[in-house]
DNA sequence: GCCACTGTTAGCAT
DNA sequence: CATGCTAACAGTGG
């Protein structure tokens, strides 16, 4: 679920709220969860202020006092949010943190578990690998870089687009309304599009994801922000779990295939495989 | 009850 | 190195 402009949502949210607080406990409820870590080091982080949270691809950072880094990933069903101490906690709730003169408290809940916790030094170099590995920030890379990364690669675009070692931050729901938008088929060789259509997929990925975050983001079931609140882009997906549906360009039905063993939804005449239909 | 499906990623085999 | 399958997990819907 939660893709670049969920957690852009959420970082944006938590960042008024916890900058400058100092970490007064840390409670591990599922000792699963943690990765590269002993759970027990993450106690390190009591009595430091959080300095500033950020993003990068999917990951949510939390710098804090003494070099130290907290990581959280959403998986597909993670949230993380500021609540009350008095809400009841269920069997989903797996982390806590709460703060010196501060009435509430930070939550991670995850249903499914394929989120995860990392706490590192900043020097570390697992903590380094960790977000080292990310491809580049999709609205930050230039032009003429996105043309040259792409135009290396002869895998199919939608595997492109979700590899975070490739590009940093899509996932299944942004790759689709993406190459919807850029008209291209999921299924193209990368190095198979010429520059025009290149810049049109990069430009597509910033008017997509701008406008999600604008929109703070897609709630198909679980995404919440940091207030608990849905997120309003997914009243515009154009083909994301559309099939069947009309294009709303060209009434065409939208199909779904599998890719990698992920749905993949497309328009089949606005997203044409053949090269002589395209450009 | 069973089976298929779900927005992610790492790890492994080919 | 690239590609593709599976597991990790829990819930939902047919």
């Amino acid at each position: 679920m939660p893709e670049l402009p969920e957690v852009e949502t959420i970082v944006r949210g938590l960042s008024n709220i916890l900058k400058g607080l100092e970490i007064a406990t840390v409670r591990l409820l599922c000792p699963k969860i943690y990765k590269d870590v002993d759970p027990s080091d993450i106690k390190r982080m009591v009595g430091k202020k959080i300095i500033n949270i950020r993003r990068r691809g999917k990951m949510i950072i939390l710098d804090c006092e003494g070099n130290l880094t907290l990581l959280i990933h959403l998986g597909m069903t993670g949230q993380l949010y500021c609540i009350l101490p008095d809400h009841p906690i269920d069997k989903h709730t797996h982390f806590l943190l709460d703060f010196v003169d501060f009435p509430q408290e930070l939550r991670f809940r995850d249903v499914r578990k394929f989120g995860f916790l990392s706490c590192f030094f900043a020097d570390q170099a697992f903590g380094l690998n960790r977000l080292s590995r990310l491809g580049p920030e999709p609205l930050e890379i230039k032009s003429s870089d996105f043309v040259s990364l792409f135009k290396r690669h002869k895998a199919r675009l939608k595997n492109l687009l979700l590899d975070q070692t490739f590009i940093a931050g899509l996932g299944n729901i942004y790759a689709d309304e993406i190459l919807f938008h850029a008209k291209l088929h999921p299924l193209l060789p990368a190095h198979s599009l010429g520059e025009l259509e290149l810049r049109r997929l990069l430009n597509a990925i910033r008017k997509v994801l701008n406008q999600a975050i604008e929109l703070k983001g897609s709630s198909i079931r679980d995404y919440r922000d940091s207030k608990s609140q849905k997120g309003r882009f997914q009243g515009y997906h154009r083909v994301y779990g559309k099939e069947f549906c009309p294009c709303s360009v060209c009434g065409q039905k939208i199909v779904r295939i599998r890719i990698n063993g992920r749905s993949s939804f497309f328009c089949p005449d606005c997203q044409p495989f053949a090269i002589k239909s395209r450009k």
